[in-house]
DNA sequence: CAGCATCCCAACAGATACTG
DNA sequence: CAGTATCTGTTGGGATGCTG
């Protein structure tokens, strides 16, 4: 997919929060609040750190996610939600909905 | 992606109208109620007729939309809506606020 | 711990030409 | 009109191994 080519603005959501890891990362974040790379990695189940890194990275140049970096041995980085993220509940909360309702159509 | 790796009820909803173009063909079905082939690939700007079939396919084999197949020379094929596919809509829009609330951000 | 580098493959998407 | 067939290129994602 062309990613410059943005169709109608619903597109725009999709190219933000497409493919198979965002939105799975963005649950987690909005349950744990501030989570550590590693635990993050434990708790999206399936993730490799590749992916876990690649879509981190992506969130956090589209503003929806904060890295955070403390100097320690070993390293510490943590995450979370930046308030844009955070914006985007309401929209995951009726996705839900929706998946839920159809999901149970098909028993 | 795994098709049928679905980590969490929202990830359900990207299975299904993930890809750059079932959004933008929704869209236009839920404006126009019915509509022609043609038509549809008039509409839904740069789609060619090929990716338009396998969308189409997809997205009645999903169930959202119904296709109906007049007999007559040249040949009819109509698309709309199924009320599963207008299920859609509040998700849909509520898409669409934070896609333009999130595009007004970056001015 | 928190990552980056490399190689590889499958799915996605476009262009073009052809058909009932 | 409403598609199908074929070829081709791009992207997403996985496996593995290595580093500060």
């Amino acid at each position: 997919m062309k990613k410059n080519e943005i169709i109608c603005p619903v597109e725009y959501s999709f190219q933000l929060l497409g493919g198979k890891w965002k939105l799975p990362i963005i649950n987690v974040l909005a349950k744990s609040g501030v989570i550590r790379f590693k635990e993050l990695e434990r708790t999206v189940v399936g993730i490799t750190p590749k992916m876990l890194t690649i879509q981190l990275r992506s969130l956090e140049a589209d503003g929806l996610v904060e890295r955070k970096i403390y100097a320690t041995v070993p390293p510490t980085v943590e995450y979370k939600l930046s308030t844009v993220g955070k914006s985007i509940k309401p929209m995951i909360e009726e996705m839900e909905k929706w998946g839920l309702y159809h999901q149970s159509l098909k028993g």
